[in-house]
DNA sequence: CTTTTGCCGATTGTCAACAGTTTGAGATTC
DNA sequence: GAATCTCAAACTGTTGACAATCGGCAAAAG
């Protein structure tokens, strides 16, 4: 009883209007409700959550520093559409910081660490065997989210985690083709037997090369930079 | 004159007084006017610059997202402090960008980059020669933004700008210490040398190297993460 | 003398209203 | 018939006001 009113005074304590919004709005590109390009009506915006435009228009400054919307003056807010080059330096940028989050990570690792890796890995494995992609992506997310945590730089995870935000901007919504699925796993079976060997500079390439791979499959192997 | 009001007008076009704030206290950030646990007073801010508190609050929302600031519900807004862990944290990812822009840049870079960079380092000799830090400082740092840029990851540079940024927090304010004005062209020179050599991985080691000496001048060369 | 309690000024969170801009539809002109 | 102009509706930018909360100080209780 008391331990409900300290989470909820808790809540409350560091969760303004504004927070509350912007996470909420954040879910919503997440899961695809705001699609890219797509304008936000403040107006019917705050009638639907049951606020006053003030909260809104606070919560969408915060998200274009963060690059998930674009302001235009006068115009309004648009949910950011991400073209192909954008997409491609994102992937680019993304690769450097997995990379530095396995060297970080190989020299520390526990052996409790690894095992949850494995388990992880295994999950996938599983829902590779029973062919459902959408129990292998979550265990495919927090394998990834694991190796930046494990890895000790606080805010690097936090980069890491940002950077993923903003791959849902992709028009082209597979993260992870289903085609890539079972390759994938292969992949992330030598990253985690690089880090579980202690190798710093084998886990950093490992990632990288996971990370390029996922971006080639996307794009294509050729183009640097597409265009679209 | 026609000029004066067009150019005023495309100010006006995409510069809400939200921006314009923003940009100005990211300014007296850099400049240590606002230095580091402070509180900003909305009121006070808005009676100085001769606006309403709404536009102050949506910058602070961007500050806040950007990381320059720490918001408290129902305390208000603090110019953040970069204790040694976090600066630490930052010099790490600020390594492996600055590398990833020597990767990029070495393969694609141009003669005359090459003798855009040159410039820069000898403009740096120069200030060295003279003792003069003010002069060094700025040379400094348009040789790191020209490598980004000229990278040609728009992303990476962006990313880049907002870590230097990042790190005016920081409360010991020498970024780069008189000491290590000479030695730190000497990397200088060796970056731009695997450069202009076209050395992909050399020009990387080079740019991770001298971040890290960079971050091991302030905090000593052993410790991994220091606690203040 | 120390601790607790209640109040008060200051400050933040939120809201509703006003002012200026954009947009699109219909009227008007050539 | 096509292009241009006019104008009103819709929307964003900004403001000032109201409500809620916090920190400190003084008085009362122990």
């Amino acid at each position: 009883m008391s331990l409900d009113i300290d989470s909820a005074l808790q809540l409350r304590r560091n969760q303004s209007l504004t927070s509350i919004i912007r996470r909420e709005l954040e879910q919503m590109i997440e899961r695809g409700e705001l699609s890219a390009g797509e304008r936000l009506n403040e107006n019917a915006l705050a009638a639907k959550l049951g606020v006053s435009r003030g909260p809104i228009r606070e919560a969408c400054r915060g998200l274009e520093q963060s690059g998930l919307v674009n302001v235009v003056v006068n115009r309004g807010v648009f949910i950011r559409a991400l073209d192909g080059r954008e997409a491609a330096e994102l992937y680019e940028i993304r690769a450097a910081l997995y990379g530095l989050a396995g060297r970080l990570l190989a020299p520390i690792v526990t052996d409790e660490q690894v095992a949850i890796l494995t388990g992880y890995v295994e999950e996938m494995d599983a829902a590779m065997a029973a062919g459902d992609l959408n129990s292998f992506y979550p265990g495919n997310l927090r394998f990834h989210e694991a190796i930046v945590e494990f890895g000790g730089n606080a805010r690097l995870a936090a980069e890491c985690a940002a950077i993923h935000r903003e791959m849902h901007l992709l028009r082209r919504r597979t993260l992870d083709m289903p085609g890539r699925m079972m390759t994938s796993n292969d992949e992330h079976r030598a990253i985690l037997e690089r880090i579980a060997a202690r190798d710093p500079a084998g886990a950093e390439a490992a990632l990288e090369e996971h990370v390029l791979i996922s971006r080639n499959a996307l794009f294509g192997p050729l183009g640097h930079y597409p265009d679209t």
